[in-house]
DNA sequence: CAATGCTACTTCTAAAATAGGAGTAACGCC
DNA sequence: GGCGTTACTCCTATTTTAGAAGTAGCATTG
């Protein structure tokens, strides 16, 4: 990747931001973060929280989250058998980050 | 809005975060509104500085990032006519919480 | 014990968003 | 006058998202 290049870049490109933007970028994600920071949840009652969301986006983000290692998938063996959707300590780490977007927008967005 | 019961209400619903991603959940804008915090740029600085984006989205993002009220369009009347796209004061508000994303993902997201 | 309902998905198709390139108009440079 | 730059718009192709339907396992109801 030559997009970096510091010999005469004429404006930084924030590699971190970037990578944070790969799923923050993405609708829903930002959402569904925020909705587990209540608790663990069931595919169901994410699905009802983050309203608006299709069953199969819903599916592809938890994915997606599970894989960065933002979200965990628990599964609670029975029967019956009970899957469920926690934070991850990682995941956690963002909630201070997001809270301030919530300040923010609050000031800042108009309803 | 129905959709803030309280009544019984099993998770919170973040209006003022949903608001937020409605634009940051597009991709792009939180890489835009971070580039202009170096200072004003034109079309095709921000084209370069955002490596990847094509002419279109860029076109439709600032306008939508104009529209929200976080940056702002200055034409300087010449000739020759010259445009340069800066943040507001409540783009500028934003610039904390993005610095703060960048500090989180450089600590949380592997490279 | 069959009918219905819930959970946690997957699969399909249609609609919307994004990418990539070409085109345009105004101006500067040589 | 020919070429380059800026700041876009327009068109088409690919990708993403939405929305509905289907599936499999288990529990409840009558």
């Amino acid at each position: 990747m030559e997009s970096c290049d510091q010999t005469h870049e004429p404006r930084m490109c924030d590699a971190a931001l970037k990578r944070a933007f790969t799923f923050l970028g993405k609708r829903w994600n930002g959402i569904i973060l925020a909705t587990l920071q209540a608790g663990p949840a069931g595919f169901t009652e994410l699905r009802r929280a983050v309203s608006g969301i299709s069953d199969s986006v819903l599916a592809d983000r938890l994915a997606e989250l599970v894989a960065v290692g933002l979200v965990q998938r628990v599964v609670t063996e029975g029967p019956p058998v009970s899957v469920h959707y926690n934070l991850t300590e990682r995941g956690r780490a963002l909630l201070p980050t997001l809270e301030e977007l919530t300040t923010w927008a609050e000031a800042n967005l108009p309803v």
